[in-house]
DNA sequence: TCGATGCATCGACAGACGTCAATCAAAGGG
DNA sequence: CCCTTTGATTGACGTCTGTCGATGCATCGA
């Protein structure tokens, strides 16, 4: 294709999505990638669960750790990271009982990249 | 803690948004900052507008060259320049009977500094 | 002055979204 | 084995969002 003027969409990259924005035209497809995971980051809720959990200790953190620092319920909470895990932002590991959730850092690379105007 | 692992801000961007975020996690305004912006770019048809004018001729593009490319109505596109505009994402310049849009570099440089974990 | 053009606004509507209480499922601990 | 703990799922709700056609408001050309 034509399109590869920035923003590129690394074929082989680790996770899937986006390719951006300023280079030749996103397509929808593309666009559509790159507008669901900015999606999963247009809740303010979700935008501290992924800060708690980013500063956390260790990288990671557990529904238990986010429930209270957010002020809402546990259901909702876990309505949030499934979001964001769907969305590549996160990835889940189930450990006794308690789930334990941690950052992609490859996915918050593309997305910046993606929003880079300048080569 | 010692590895500054979070989602910053830079608070000295020549663009409003989002103020400084001390040290940890974000608050719930810095956060409802974030959020806003991103949920900005949260749709396809966006995704694309912005990458239609980024790549324009000249950087700019009013609405007549838009309601084409992503084949909706001239409502409905003016309704999603409007959201980039009050966003920040774009400028808005009436040109007799035109009116043409503009990506704001600053904020683009800001979202994309928030997404990197890494200092 | 009149008609045409470019956009914004309005009103409406279907679908998506954020939230909660209630419930379910699995893992540990006694 | 129960019973507790952790978290996901379900069902419901009010609100927000994306889209359109119709309309209003400037600006320009004749």
């Amino acid at each position: 294709m034509a399109t590869r003027t920035e923003l590129p969409l690394r074929p082989s990259g680790p996770v899937v999505c986006c390719a951006p924005m300023a280079g030749g035209v996103l397509e929808a497809e593309d666009a559509g990638q790159l507008a669901r995971a900015f999606k999963a980051l247009g809740d303010p809720t979700r935008v501290r669960l992924l800060s708690l959990i980013a500063t956390a200790e260790g990288g990671e953190a557990c529904i238990c750790n986010l429930t209270e620092p957010v002020g809402l319920s546990q259901p909702t909470v876990s309505h949030h990271m499934k979001l964001l895990v769907d969305a590549g932002l996160l990835t889940r590991e189930q450990r006794g009982k308690w789930a334990y959730y941690t950052v992609v850092p490859a996915m918050f690379d593309q997305l910046s990249d993606a929003l880079r105007l300048t080569r």
